[in-house]
Order: C-alpha cells, then sequence, then structure tokens
RNA sequence: GGAGGAGUGGCCGAGUGGUCGAAGGCGGCGGUCUUGAAAACCGUUGAGUGUAAGCUCCGGGGGUUCGAAUCCCUCCUCCUCCGCCA
C-alpha cells in the first residue's frame, strides 16, 4: 500500500510515479483527495466534539444521579453523543473507501526501474554462460520427458484436468533433488529454512498484495473459512513478522521455503498450452528478506546473485533483464527477471523474478522496525525464486538432452542423485 | 464434533461502568554508588494520528450508555476435559 500522508502531500510526484505503470493507474488515484479532505475536515471536527463529551461527562461526579441537573445535562451530552456518532459512521464509510482505493493501487517504480510499457522495454542487464551445442536437432521438454518415461501430461489431465502434469521415477527424483540443491544453497548463503502452510487467510494475501485486485488469480476454498492456496511462498513468509516491531539488530532476515504454489493462470487461455512452463501447481523455492531501506537496494543485488548462482552450478545459459515501470509486478519497486535457455525452444525462459518492494508490503502487513527510539518505520521486503523448481527440471531437460535420447546429470545435481550421471530411457 | 475456561503494554499481571492508556513486578534504557562489575537505590520505558491542544487503540467487529478494558452480541485465537483421527 502507497503512503497516505505522502499522496496527500506531495500529490504531483505521486501522480507522476503511478503514469509510470500507465495512465488508467493515475486515473485510479484521483477519488482519493476528495476523500481525503473530508475526512480530515470531519476527524478534527469530531476530536473536537469528543474531547466536549468527555469533559462533560466529568460533571455527573458532583451532581446527584437522580437530580434535575443531572438529566439536563444527560440530555445535552446525549444530543452531543448523537452527532459524534453519525459523524463516524461517515467517517468510516469514507475510510473504507479510501482503504479500498489505496489497496487497489500497484507500488511507485523505483527511480532505477527504466520507462516503458511492456516486455518489449525491458533492459538486459546481464548475461551468463554460452549456449550448448548440438550435433542433432534439440527437442522441446516435453518430448525429452516424455521418451524418457519421466513426464506424462495424459494421466495428469484425466484426473485433474490441464496444465497439470505427472513426474515419473527419476523425474519425480530429479525434481526433488533440484529443490533439496536450491535449499541447501540458500542455507549456506545465511537463508533461514521454513516451512510454512500452504493455505492463508485473506488479509495475509492482501498484505503481500496479492489481494484484492488479483482474486481470480487465486485458487481458494470453498463452505465456510475461506482460505486461499498460496500463489508463491512468498505470501506466507512476508506475513511472517505481520503487525511486529523488529528490532534493527535482527534485520536482515532472510527465510527460504519450498512449497508447491497454486494459480488459475486466469486469463492466460492459450497461452503456453505446451509443457511444464504454465502450469495450475508448481514448486518453487522462495527467498524472503525484511531489511532497513539503506540496504534494500544491495539486499536486492544480492538476493539476484543468490538466485543466479543457482543456474550457474547448474551451468546453465541464461540472462537477467531489469523489467521496465509497465511490466512490472503490482507490489514491486524494481525487478530483475532471470531468464535461462532453452535450446528445443531457440528461448530465453523467465525462471527467477527477484523484486524489492519498498515499504509497499511492509505498510499492508504493518511490519516495522525501531529506526531510533520513538521512531518506528516500516521495513522494506524482497523476494526472488531461486528457483521455480518445475522451470529448472525444464531447463535441464533441454540443456542436457543427448543425442542417443538420454539425458546427462550436471555435476552440482549428481550428489542428490546417488552420484548418478545419465538417465536412460 | 461436544462441554467448559481465557485473551490487558516486550513479558508476567491488577483492574467489573466515570480523571484508566491503564497499578505492581520482570525485562530494557539512563543515572547514583563502585577501581570495574554485581547488588541496592533514583528516574525512565506501548502504538497510531495531528503543527499543537487533542483524539484513537486493553484479541477483531458491532451494540447498550451521557460515559465501556469493565455490560451485551458476534467472530478469531489459545487452554482444559471428552469423542474422533493421519
Amino acid at each position: 500500500m502507497l503512503d497516505r500522508k505522502l499522496i496527500a502531500k506531495d500529490p504531483d510526484r505521486c501522480r507522476a510515479a503511478l503514469a509510470r505503470r500507465g495512465e488508467a493507474t493515475v486515473a485510479e488515484l484521483e477519488p482519493f483527495f476528495d476523500l481525503e479532505t473530508e475526512w480530515k475536515a470531519l476527524k478534527a471536527e469530531n476530536d473536537d466534539k469528543k474531547h466536549q463529551l468527555k469533559q462533560g461527562g466529568r460533571g455527573f461526579k458532583d451532581l446527584d444521579p437522580k437530580g434535575a441537573e443531572a438529566k439536563e445535562l444527560r440530555q445535552t451530552l446525549g444530543t452531543l453523543s448523537d452527532g459524534i456518532k453519525a459523524a463516524e459512521q461517515r467517517i468510516r464509510e469514507i475510510e473504507q473507501t479510501r482503504e479500498q482505493l489505496l489497496l487497489a493501487l500497484p507500488n511507485f517504480p523505483d527511480e532505477a526501474t527504466p520507462d516503458g510499457a511492456d516486455e518489449s522495454d525491458n533492459v538486459e542487464v546481464a548475461r551468463w554462460g554460452e549456449p550448448p551445442v548440438f550435433d542433432f536437432e534439440p527437442r522441446p521438454h516435453w518430448e525429452v520427458g516424455e521418451s524418457l518415461g519421466i513426464l506424462d501430461f495424459e494421466a495428469a489431465a484425466r484426473m485433474s484436468g490441464s496444465r497439470f502434469a505427472v513426474l515419473r521415477g527419476a523425474g519425480a527424483r530429479l525434481e526433488r533433488a533440484l529443490a533439496q540443491l536450491m535449499l541447501d544453497s540458500a542455507r549456506s548463503r545465511g537463508y533461514l529454512e521454513v516451512a510454512p502452510p500452504f493455505l492463508v487467510r485473506r488479509h495475509a494475501m492482501e498484505g503481500s498484495g496479492q489481494l484484492p485486485k488479483f482474486e481470480q488469480e487465486a485458487f481458494k476454498t470453498a463452505g465456510e473459512g475461506e482460505l486461499f492456496l498460496i500463489p508463491t511462498a512468498e505470501v506466507p513468509l512476508v506475513n511472517l513478522h505481520r503487525e511486529e516491531i523488529l528490532d534493527p539488530e535482527q534485520l536482515p532476515l532472510k527465510y527460504v521455503a519450498h512449497t508447491p504454489c497454486f494459480r488459475s493462470e486466469a486469463g492466460s487461455h492459450g497461452k503456453d498450452v505446451r509443457g511444464l512452463i504454465r502450469q495450475h501447481q508448481f514448486n518453487k523455492v522462495e527467498l524472503v528478506k525484511l531489511t532497513t531501506p539503506e540496504s534494500s537496494a544491495q539486499e536486492l543485488e544480492e538476493l539476484r546473485a543468490d538466485a543466479e548462482h543457482i543456474l550457474e552450478i547448474l551451468g546453465l545459459h541464461y540472462r537477467t533483464i531489469r523489467l521496465c515501470a509497465g511490466d512490472m509486478g503490482f507490489s514491486a519497486a524494481m525487478t530483475y527477471d532471470l531468464e535461462v535457455w532453452l535450446p528445443g525452444q531457440q528461448t530465453f525462459r523467465e525462471i527467477s523474478s527477484c523484486s524489492v518492494c519498498s515499504d509497499f508490503q511492509a505498510r499492508r502487513a504493518a511490519i516495522r522496525y525501531r529506526a531510533a527510539p520513538k521512531k518506528n518505520r516500516f521495513v522494506h521486503t524482497l523476494n526472488g525464486s531461486a528457483l521455480a523448481v518445475g522451470r529448472t527440471l525444464i531447463a535441464l531437460f533441454e540443456n542436457y538432452q543427448q543425442g542417443d535420447g538420454s539425458l546427462a546429470i550436471p555435476e552440482a545435481l549428481r550428489p542428490y542423485l546417488g552420484g548418478l550421471e545419465t538417465l536412460t530411457p
């Protein structure tokens, strides 16, 4: 959530910042100003009346409760009290409307985020490794996986419909080994491993910014006691310190979790229908950090390096891009996407997204730290995938496929598979 | 699932209709004393909002009342006992 005080204080700067997200977003902000003006006036007037009421009530101390004076006072204060209640109702209405409006507005892009409307304006900042060279025509991952007998879309479709997959045998094992490798890497880099709930309440989804705007993207339980299936471990990890005031000594807090992620993928019909790219359910190893505003930019660089490290030890060619303002996610101020090379499809595909969300999530989830005595500030939150496990599996299938139909296992992964070097059909 | 009980400041805990944002203790911070430390003693110590006066917050929401931490309703959470269960 954006800072209400900042919007009221510097409307033009806020309009300009939101305009970088698109003009439609700026228009959504406009009703805020009238609401804020009315709210401020009403609030000030009502606070004053409340003060009068409080003072007035003290008069009963010296009066005979059944006397005429008490009766009169009761009447006077009753009228005052009725006025206060009416005003309070209106104040509550305004606050609710204002809250809904603010909750639907995306974060301000950081100054370092490039301008731009869509992915064509993203900026490549780094490239690592070389695309593998084949003496045969490399196949897409679904062909590699199915011919090895370790990836099955048909069986998944029969029980769960489209956008699901079944991994079998070495495929399932390979996925587990990848997750293990990623968790171990994160742990050695100072992240605390967490096993969080996969189902969360509405307020947790609001805290990290998935709701209220993207409800159609989420799966939720039916019946009483509504719960949402997490679309990413970012949700439970960010909410870990909800409504806390942290000691600055604790910062930065670094967490890693390996969880399934559930996404309805509403609005992406017909997109990435083949293969494992876009699934309703996938596993991801997610990194989340809570830190001070002063160090969040540096922490983003480290987070990005933590994610890149996994691709490097797996020997996967990738590039790193900085997303432009128009292509960035709702809560992010700045985002690096890591895109892995998929030779079977001759393209780079997103495998990680590392973002700093400034105080946007922290304000929603009320996560503060004691910056100085009597001076509490919102933390900055960061999140990044390290990595999307399913997509990493894809990358292995496409990059390590051999001419004879087998699959080579990168060295870093072998210890997790009992030393296995090659997978044969 | 059934029956009971409880949620107060960083922690413990008093407070059952009116100067209560809340006694007391612990912890924290500052000081006195000490060569230093401990102990003892003194002071200080929740959050939000507002330029300020002030206003709001005693699990969340709603209600009764001139006035609610205190009474009522409701939701949430935790505990105890019984039942069921991976």
